[in-house]
DNA sequence: CTGGGTTACGCTCAACGTAACGATA
DNA sequence: TATCGTTACGTTGAGCGTAACCCAG
């Protein structure tokens, strides 16, 4: 069962007609066709009654278009999450730095983030050298440049 | 964005380990390696850390993959009803009858229904051979055998 | 003849297995 | 050397377009 095969039944039942679906799907008709026989036999199941002038629903066909719809609803919205996670503007930033540069550096920094990236939530360890690269590891997206070690991993 | 992938990545996550996610999604490790890496690249980021003794998720891994567990719970769901369905263990029966049938036929049907199939939700329309053949174009699964018109379209 | 869904045929590319490779302990 | 992950290479099948086909109005 994948996604786009949903999408193909969904447009299919709003559209009541393979050719407007294929259009709407960027597919021909014919492949449209194939892609919901092939999903009808996979769920062993109609979910379309074939008439002369067009496609109706099935009974069955309306519980299981209902759960693709849920289903792909929450998909768009991982791929919204993701598409807001790469631009840094969701999502939860975690770095470390050491108590002198904190002291110099966090006002400017955090002040100037809360500004520009209002979604973005942001979390410091103010630590030793020895701690943070520790934490590094496991749960930190980069390190604030310190004396010795210049680390910038951008998470 | 497919659930095949995102299933593959959920496995590495839980393994830490390309081979054993590989044993338990019955592919080589090879071909996870490569699924994983084209997951990557279609979402823009890196989801794990890889390391000399196996892998790690990365901060904005642990994000994402909570989001595909939801998304393949919500998948499986949906599968498993599309199951019941099937097999008329659960969902909505909807057919009609006509007057006599009706007070011959229905206390032992639906009782036996009830018994038999407790899962069942079933909702009877008693009306004249005219109304019900209108009825069973937009919501009926089928009809009883009536006097002139013995339809038995199963749903 | 037109407008609808289906079937036949051939192509392409994503996904895979095998095997060679590179790196680290 | 053993155990990781990655890369090279060839194969297969799902998905597609074109075009022929079938049926109803």
């Amino acid at each position: 069962m994948d996604l786009r095969k949903l999408k193909h039944a969904l447009a299919l039942a709003e559209t009541g007609n393979y050719a407007r679906a294929g259009k709407k799907l960027f597919i021909t008709q014919s492949a449209l066709s194939r892609s919901i026989q092939a999903l009808e036999s996979e769920l062993g199941m109609m979910l379309f009654e074939r008439h002369s002038n067009g496609v109706r629903v099935t009974v069955a066909g309306q519980e299981v278009l209902a759960g693709a719809r849920d289903l792909l609803r929450h998909a768009n919205s991982l791929e919204r999450n993701v598409a807001l996670m790469r631009n840094v503007e969701l999502g939860k930033l975690q770095f470390g730095v050491g108590p002198v540069p904190a002291h110099v550096l966090l006002p400017r920094v955090m002040s100037g983030a809360a500004r520009e990236k209002p979604g973005l939530q942001v979390s410091v360890q103010i630590q030793s050298a020895a701690k943070l690269v520790e934490l590094l590891r496991s749960r930190l997206n980069f390190l604030l440049p310190m004396r010795d070690n210049c680390l910038t991993t951008v998470g």
